[in-house]
DNA sequence: CCCTGTCAAGTCACG
DNA sequence: CGTGACTTGACAGGG
């Protein structure tokens, strides 16, 4: 089991995911930007390895703009060396890496122009995997979509399109439950006509559940992943105190974690700690499981 | 330095 | 109809 981070890193003084405004777009600052930004991925990357954690998520703002029609620098030419040192670094250190587009990527939409952007986008993060010399488990998770009035219909159109796919995306897609629309159950239908492997949030599966346990849900989604997947990736994240619907803690609740992993036993899989501190909840609970037998799967 | 209005993009729930 | 929430708040202009 990898246990890893979305995106930032707090302790390091770098971001990775840099951006600007439209209106202040030149191919230098773009340029200096991606720079920049891959400079700090390879540091986190580093701190990872000197940590032991070996799960990242890639932040999409990585080439600021790339699937925007401003952009007009051919960036994997230019940044190829940079991309395959990193994908150097997932490699030496058996890191899994993946990417998680924002909410615009919309795959089953309706609205021809959404569906454009959104292809332009999903290639965007393929490209960029591919660049850094990632093989395909490495992943990019996207969610059904919306539902239009007609959930049924909506989930056909997402098949529809994924099947019209260039193979690039669609060995690396997966598909994941989100909070309100589509559950676990809805993805696992998909699947069942795609073949593609389904992420499981654990949380949104507590807030927008199919009826299946925890451990009956993450077995049924480790079942969509072949070989050359790697192992089932999981979304982990805790409600703040508070409990609005959505926002994250601020750190992770150990004792409530502990219980989660006991509750997945003995299923193997890669873990997303999706907690406000990033990286220092990785290395509160690393070390927890690490040390505890019951938890050294495959 | 600090403050704050605004930012490429979609969809849906809520008030 | 306007706003916030979602995988990640940060940029940029003005005081």
């Amino acid at each position: 089991m990898r246990i890893g981070y979305p995106c930032v890193n707090v302790m390091l003084g770098c971001r990775s995911n840099r951006h600007f405004r439209l209106a202040s777009y030149s191919e230098r600052r773009v340029v200096d930007t991606v720079r920049e930004n891959l400079d700090c991925l390879l540091e986190i990357l580093r701190f990872n390895a000197d940590h032991d954690i070996r799960f990242f998520r890639i932040s999409s703002d990585l080439v600021p703009f790339a699937s925007h029609s401003v952009c007009q620098f051919d960036w994997v030419s230019r940044f190829r060396r940079e991309m395959e040192k990193v994908g150097e670094a997932v490699d030496a250190y058996n890191m899994r890496i993946s990417m998680h587009p924002g909410q615009f990527a919309v795959l089953n939409s309706p609205d021809g122009g959404v569906l454009d952007s959104t292809m332009r986008e999903l290639l965007y993060h393929s490209r960029l995997l591919a660049a850094m010399g990632l093989d395909p488990s490495a992943k990019i998770q996207v969610h059904v979509g919306g539902v239009y009035g007609d959930k049924e219909k909506s989930l056909l159109r997402f098949i529809e399109r994924y099947r019209r796919l260039p193979a690039e995306l669609r060995q690396r897609l997966v598909l994941e439950n989100d909070d309100r629309s589509y559950t676990v159950r809805d993805c696992l239908r998909v699947h069942g006509h795609t073949g593609v492997p389904v992420l499981l949030d654990a949380l949104h599966h507590e807030l927008n559940g199919s009826g299946d346990t925890l451990v009956e849900a993450v077995a049924l989604c480790a079942a969509t992943w072949r070989q050359v997947d790697g192992p089932l990736m999981l979304d982990y994240s805790q409600r703040a105190g508070s409990g609005r619907r959505g926002g994250h803690a601020s750190t992770v609740d150990v004792d409530r974690f502990e219980r989660f992993l006991e509750s997945t036993l003995p299923f193997d899989f890669d873990l997303m700690l999706e907690i406000k501190d990033k990286e220092q909840s990785v290395l509160k609970v690393g070390p927890i499981v690490a040390r505890d037998p019951r938890f050294q799967r495959a």
